[in-house]
DNA sequence: TGATGGAACGCGCTTACCTCA
DNA sequence: AATGAGGTAAGCGCGTTCCAT
């Protein structure tokens, strides 16, 4: 189940590689935060407003259907309910609305499904148990396929998805729900990962830094060092690269020299290097999230 | 023009069912 | 055959958005 699991396209895997970033964006609303830091991660599941004219059912509509569902309802309640829009006993909801330009194109079919989903829904069987029923194989993949596509659904994509597969739109609707829902889940566990990562890059760094300056105290103490020693004040860091200068011939360096020593601050936009002074981050993608954060946060 | 109410929708949480080891 | 764990379809409540009034 797991190996189907990562053929379906929810393998958010772990091992980013050498430039890859984990990508924030695939849900509204989560790892808000981060997601600033990440404004240029391209958005793997464009919003349905995008493509929700009919060219989103280009996927070809051939016999997918055939042989398809084992666990199909019964055709004639299914088509019955999907055809005339009347899908449960309560569906008495008003489908005259006309709002929603674009969402509720067929009103008719679309609201009684989504009657049908709220409140009493046993349209199956007529009986209080709710059946589970397993989606096929084929199912399930020509839904990855939308949903590959395009992560929500207009209520006319939905219909058409359902007519396909020979489901109701409401089931149709549910398993994007869900789909979103583990794609979630998923991207939380990898963000999760990668912030621990981060943490862990991070403390031992903290701990090298930490350790470089007992010895540097240490050294201090020690006379000859003092003597040799030039004065603190003439370490000077690149505002830019935030690289300790290299120790200048002569003290009182101006700002012009120091970046003369620096050939790389010739580059025109700032933001394409800006070394880490320490590889704080071992990771690329870190570097990656460090460089956004720094154009967000930039220094003079 | 802003306030208000209804409809539709998505999400989070949860339950119920199914499959498999 | 029984059972517990994990996966997933589905139910429900709530918040948000859009649109008509």
């Amino acid at each position: 189940m797991m190996a189907e699991k990562a053929d379906l396209g929810l393998s958010l895997s772990l091992n980013f590689p050498a430039d890859t970033k984990p990508s924030f964006n695939h849900m509204p609303g989560t790892f808000n935060l981060l997601r600033t830091t990440t404004p240029n991660c391209s958005d793997s599941y464009p919003l349905s407003s995008d493509r929700n004219t009919s060219d989103a059912f280009r996927v070809e509509t051939r016999s997918f259907l055939k042989g398809i569902d084992v666990n199909r309802i019964p055709a004639t309640v299914t088509e019955a309910e999907d055809e005339a829009g009347v899908s449960s006993p309560n569906s008495t909801i008003s489908s005259i609305s006309g709002k929603r330009s674009e969402r509720d194109v067929p009103v008719n079919d679309n609201e009684g499904e989504r009657a049908s989903s709220r409140g009493l829904s046993d349209d199956e069987d007529g009986e209080n148990c709710r059946k589970k029923l397993r989606l096929s194989k084929d199912q399930s993949a020509v839904l990855e396929e939308s949903f590959k596509e395009h992560n929500t659904l207009n209520p006319k994509q939905k219909l058409a998805l359902a007519k396909k597969l020979g489901l109701r739109p409401r089931q149709v609707e549910v398993w994007f729900q869900n789909r979103r829902a583990r794609t979630k889940l998923k991207q939380t566990e990898v963000d999760c990962e990668f912030l621990k990562r981060c943490c862990e890059n991070l403390t031992d760094e903290n701990r090298r830094l930490q350790k470089e300056l007992q010895e540097l105290r240490a050294l201090k103490m020690s006379p000859q060092f003092y003597m040799q020693m030039a004065p603190p004040t003439t370490l000077t860091m690149c505002p830019s690269c935030e690289r300790v200068a290299a120790p200048p011939a002569s003290s009182g360096v101006t700002k012009v020299e120091h970046h003369h020593n620096h050939p790389h601050l010739a580059v025109s936009n700032p933001n394409q290097h800006r070394a880490l002074p320490f590889n704080l981050w071992s990771a690329p993608t870190t570097q990656v999230v460090h460089r956004q954060m720094s154009a967000l946060h930039p220094r003079s």
